[in-house]
DNA sequence: CTAGATGTTAAGGT
DNA sequence: CACCTTAACATCTA
């Protein structure tokens, strides 16, 4: 479920394991997913080099590779890395292997293949060419307040609008509403100074509190919405049944009861 | 067999 | 123009 935290967690994982080491081999199985750039290029782009640093930015994770140019992932639905030993192969669905001369492989795997991979020279003139919003989490006060400031949507739809905050998707969304007691049905504009300062809270500490917790389920703390979704779950807080709509063309779980906040 | 699933984007409607 | 919903992408699972 790759939103910030689960990419934040990806970074990691790379940075721990596939850096300064020299890439053997490259296998490209998904050209489809190739944006910007041939398979040939990102070959030749990556063959022999080293992965230096890695950059995240919303759910773009950025791979330097040495001396220059950046491998560029994003992972849809369903994408995740994969570092292991065993040479029989490739596992299923990895549409990106990079093999190390340590005799390690590093894969990046993506059932449905709604994710991307692409090359890019500067990490800074690819976010503005995409107009990608500030991270969720390099923003302040002011900086959250400005960057929903003149969105006349549905606050739901807004907080998952990556031109305006990158790195909150559906399911992190409701966790930050949920958090905030914000009606996810609440019109951006009409939401007051305290009620903007409750949501850019909310969003650093459900992403903080998810970067930690490894992004697995069951190290989630108990007052979170995510262990609950699903049918016939109750609000965590107040025990009641929680709501699920179809809110910004998303499933989205809320308790009617605990998310009053809004015009 | 069908519906729905974490993302993004284009297309069409109000 | 601003906003909303739907469909599409590819695949798996409940």
């Amino acid at each position: 479920m790759p939103e910030l935290p689960d990419v934040e967690v990806f970074k990691r994982y790379l940075d721990a394991t596939s850096l300064h080491q020299r890439i053997r081999g490259v296998d490209v199985s998904a050209r489809r997913m190739l944006q910007g750039v041939s398979s040939r290029e990102l070959v030749a782009a990556l063959t022999g080099h080293e992965l230096a640093e890695t950059r995240r930015h919303g759910k773009h994770l950025f791979v330097r590779i040495t001396r220059d140019g950046w491998l560029r992932l994003h992972f849809g639905m369903t994408g995740a890395l994969a570092y292991y030993k065993r040479e029989d192969a490739t596992l299923s669905h990895t549409r990106l292997r990079l093999d190390f001369a340590n005799g390690y492989h590093l894969a990046f795997i993506d059932v449905r293949m709604f994710g991307a991979i692409g090359l890019v020279d500067d990490v800074d003139a690819f976010l503005a060419s995409q107009h990608l919003g500030p991270d969720a989490l390099d923003l302040d006060e002011a900086g959250f307040r400005d960057a929903l400031a003149g969105h006349r949507g549905g606050i739901k739809a807004t907080l998952m609008n990556q031109h305006v905050i990158a790195g909150l998707g559906n399911i992190y969304t409701d966790e930050v509403l949920f958090a905030a007691h914000v009606d996810p049905r609440a019109a951006t504009e009409c939401l007051d100074d305290a009620t903007l300062r409750d949501l850019h809270r909310a969003t650093h500490d459900v992403l903080e509190r998810a970067i930690d917790a490894h992004v697995e389920l069951i190290r989630f703390p108990r007052s979170f919405l995510l262990p609950h979704r699903g049918a016939d779950e109750i609000c965590p807080r107040c025990g009641r049944p929680l709501r699920r709509a179809r809110i910004a063309g998303r499933t989205t779980y809320y308790c009617p009861r605990d998310q009053p906040r809004s015009c």
